[in-house]
RNA sequence: GGGCGUGUAGCCAAGCGGUCUAAGGCGUGGGCCUGCAAAGCCUAUAUUCGCGGGUUCGAAUCCCGCCGCGCCCUCCA
């Protein structure tokens, strides 16, 4: 039974779920205005580790993760973040979050998260935020002025129970100036009007209106998984004020328990430091890719860390990444080869395979489960696992990469390097090195490293496909 | 300014009162192996856990102060 670190109970639980064997899960996507970072990504990738890792255990997982497309509205400057980059480009905020989102789901295939069910985007949900913002002006929790709606904080008593805030100490802090039109300073918009709001709609609400912030993800939660989630994840910077205005929004509503586990990851830092647009440090996948290291290392970049610990992102990082991978690809290649032999021997697996589960089921301890993995693999090497034992490890490591997402890259066939790999083998066996050097240069120069076992030469592709310095 | 966290070797990162003479990985040095390599294996790489006090028989682990960094209080994973 897997156990989690709830934000919410400040304790680490076992998973609870409001249904036997079935976990239902939201994950706070991107907002699809600028290519989503690596920042970003080390958040949805923790909602993949935990799906994968709930599915391997036998769990049904129902799996949503929403995709803003409407901008939320800044107080100070009246525009929103999606018109914001809309007018920069010259593009409305539609195509915007169009061409976003495409970039994000090609971004998701390639650090090979796996698509969850959903993937509501806010602007279909326009009807089901409206019906909640109702119900809730007629059970009181909300009132409206000017055509502006407004959660009630006062309504809410248990405003505050997942950040520990407390109202009193968010207005004696407050560094923004409120607006005078809500009853409480602490209360929140659920629905605003502007006429010069790009994205707006019109509703029973009135014309010209559009959501606020946290409404988006409650009305999609509960229309898409119910009226209690098991779990929800997000970036640590979401706990306050979103995901207790989630909270706060639809337990209001629903008078039912909103979710049983809160996940928070920690934030990525960069060289040491916070990662922000404005210092140039804000990399995207792609802009990892394009310093020539593959998805696959980037995922393993952040994936390795434990998410709630902050993640230091380093170039270094990325080389010690292209190095372990490489290791457990070595490691892969012997067992593969092992695996097709008749030899006997005995495999060890239980022992590791167990550590291995219960060390992610520690509330998703991948480093300790990473150690437990080369504890493993230097075991094995020590061991004779003959080829019975050796496809039992095999078998453990494709369960390693259902969970872990990192095995290595399906490589197609290239009959012209198998060629020249038995041409150079040729020239070493009658003695010919000048000749079985040059080949080799030959291959290296393509990428290409041959290794002369004592089963025969093997050769692998360099894994990043080209130096990054 | 207020709140919540965090600071471990060249780098990444575990440990969070005794089993720490501090995991694991990357990198680096030495050795074995090899035609030479690579890989693998062995070995060396933190007498010490940001700094200063304190509690304790005992602290990287608890408390206080300071410094750095991160998150929130404002859009943000």
């Amino acid at each position: 039974m897997p156990r989690f670190w709830n934000t919410l109970s400040k304790e680490t639980q076992p998973l609870e779920t409001t249904e036997p064997g079935v976990v239902r899960m939201y994950h706070c996507g991107p907002t699809v205005y600028q290519r989503p970072t690596i920042g970003n990504w080390r958040s949805f990738l923790l909602a993949d580790l935990l799906r994968r890792l709930l599915e391997w255990g036998g769990w049904d997982v129902v799996q949503v993760m929403n995709i803003t497309d409407v901008g939320h509205f800044r107080e100070n400057e009246g525009g929103d973040k999606m018109a914001h980059e809309a007018d920069a480009l010259g593009e409305s905020p539609w195509e915007v979050a169009e061409r976003v989102t495409t970039w994000f789901l090609e971004d998701m295939d390639r650090l090979r998260m796996k698509r969850p069910h959903h993937l509501p985007r806010a602007t279909d949900y326009i009807p089901s935020m409206v019906e909640l913002v109702e119900r809730l002006l007629k059970s009181g929790h909300a009132y409206e002025v000017e055509e502006q709606v407004y959660f009630s904080v006062s309504a809410f008593k248990e405003y505050g129970v997942l950040s520990g805030n407390k109202v009193e100490d968010l207005i004696a802090g407050a560094r923004v100036e409120v607006d005078e039109r809500k009853r409480h300073p602490a209360d929140f918009a659920l629905w605003k009007t502007d006429p010069h709001h790009v994205m707006k709609w019109e509703t029973t609400l009135g014309k010209d209106g559009f959501p606020g912030w946290h409404l988006e993800c409650s009305a999609m939660a509960l229309s898409l998984l119910g009226e209690t989630l098991d779990i929800h994840t997000g970036g640590e910077d979401l706990v306050f004020p979103h995901h207790e205005c989630e909270i706060a929004q639809s337990e209001a509503a629903t008078g039912k328990l909103y979710c049983r586990h809160w996940l928070h990851n920690r934030f990525l830092m960069v060289d040491g430091g916070k990662m922000g647009k404005s210092l140039g440090n804000a990399y995207t996948p792609e802009d990892v890719i394009r310093k020539g290291y593959t998805s696959r290392e980037l995922r393993f970049a952040l994936l390795r860390g434990h998410y709630r610990q902050p993640l230091n992102f380093t170039w270094e990082g990325m080389e010690d990444a292209r190095g372990f991978l490489s290791r457990l690809d070595r490691f892969q290649e012997e067992i593969v080869r092992l695996a097709e032999t008749e030899d006997k021997g005995r495999g060890i697996v239980f022992p590791i395979r167990t550590a291995f589960i219960e060390a992610l089921e520690n509330d998703l301890d991948v480093p300790a489960a990473l150690t437990v993995l080369m504890d493993g693999i230097r075991t094995w090497r020590a061991t004779s696992l003959g080829g019975e034992g050796a496809r039992e490890v095999l078998s453990f490591l494709g369960e390693v990469d259902d969970v872990l997402g990192i095995g290595p890259e399906l490589q197609e066939e290239d009959r012209e390097i198998d060629r020249l790999v038995s041409k150079r083998e040729r020239a070493r066996k009658r003695g010919d090195w000048t000749e079985a050097d040059r080949i080799r240069e030959i291959l290296k120069s393509q990428g290409i490293e041959v290794e002369d076992t004592p089963h025969g030469p093997q050769w692998r592709s360099d894994s990043g496909g080209g130096s990054p310095r």
